[in-house]
DNA sequence: TGTACATCAGTGAACGCGCGTTCACTGATGTAC
DNA sequence: TGTACATCAGTGAACGCGCGTTCACTGATGTAC
């Protein structure tokens, strides 16, 4: 069956979103093609049309996970009054909606763990999309300069992201809520204030 | 060729230390029970009469992960100056060569973005652990009772453990100092002022 | 003390499964005439 | 406008490999007598 050229580019798409997905969800080694492909009612054959290997879609998923959050996270800004942009940020990325959905969530928290492994390739294009985020949300962070400002955005977001891996990591309910409670206290404290 | 009851625990232990550098350095699924064993100069068969399978192992090597890590901070405090022991715990942990050496470092950094997806008996022994741990070090933190303390602790090394791993996904050497010395800037005045 | 037997840590082949990737094939639709 | 052919997204079998686990076997040493 032949299709349109943006029948193919659609199908393209829907492989990168949902294996950014499952990336997020269960790790590198934890996405296997055919599973993923068999998820969008495909046979695992096709995959080949789209992606020279397994490690390029890796690299496109985690760059759309960037553009995800980015959305997501503007989205939710604007919802607020001017001025409490930053405070919005951290009660996002520290609530017990984004610890119980890794898969829906921000893509360093998901992976940072691995990202070190991964194939030089990949990481240098992972490089440039973080350095790209950070950017964009730099400037909602306290500090004489951009150069300050960039320094408390990665102090901020390797914070939190620690404090939400904690939690994922944590089997205990309770405990879970007093990371996350504690942490977003201490972000907003320490940088809306 | 049957051994001595003290050879077997010996090359029980030998197991689990391997196991928990490899764990820590490769994540779970990175590692594979034939090339640790052949690590020790054996084969995987041998395996079995040790383990009931590669979940129970890892759960015991995370718990040596922690043993570890306890007896380099007791050694490392040690050196230094009474009252400078948060210091110096801050400093080592997001030290170059902590972050430069997963496979000898913090098994929750190392390992806590998919200790989530572990079975539950895992993670059920992971939190005994780590409470333990946090018990042992949250007398060295600020606050007025032991719940501030142990809340701060929680903060304090779920932080650290974010921007340690965001300098192992960092590719550029640069950036990576930059985190790390960001941080511990960031956390010696938060903590130790 | 010496001997015959039992034990069991470790060996290495084998099993079964999952996975990344390849490949010959299909058939609907684009395109050249 | 109609027709013959080319294209190529998607199919599904197959390949090759790695891995967790099992199992029959070995043989040095512990133990019962």
């Amino acid at each position: 069956m032949r299709y349109t050229r943006e029948h193919k580019q659609e199908t393209r798409e829907r492989i990168v979103r949902a294996a950014s997905r499952q990336f997020r969800g269960k790790g590198r080694k934890g996405v296997a093609i055919a599973d993923l492909m068999s998820n969008l009612q495909m046979t695992h054959g096709g995959f080949y049309r789209h992606f020279g290997s397994k490690e390029q879609l890796l690299a496109e998923a985690i760059n759309k996970g960037f553009e995800e959050a980015a959305e997501n996270l503007a989205a939710a800004v604007e919802k607020g009054p001017p001025g409490s942009e930053l405070k919005i940020i951290i009660e996002r990325y520290l609530s017990p909606e984004h610890c119980a959905n890794p898969d829906r969530g921000c893509p360093i928290a998901a992976l940072f763990t691995e990202i070190g492994r991964y194939p030089r390739s990949v990481r240098v294009k992972i490089d440039r999309a973080l350095r790209e985020h950070f950017k964009r949300i730099a400037k909602f962070l306290p500090g004489v300069d951009d150069e300050e400002r960039r320094r408390n955005c990665l102090i901020l977001f390797s914070g939190m992201a620690g404090a939400l891996n904690l939690a994922r990591a944590t089997a205990d309910p309770e405990q879970r809520k007093t990371i996350l409670q504690s942490a977003k206290d201490f972000y907003i404290k320490a940088f809306c204030e």
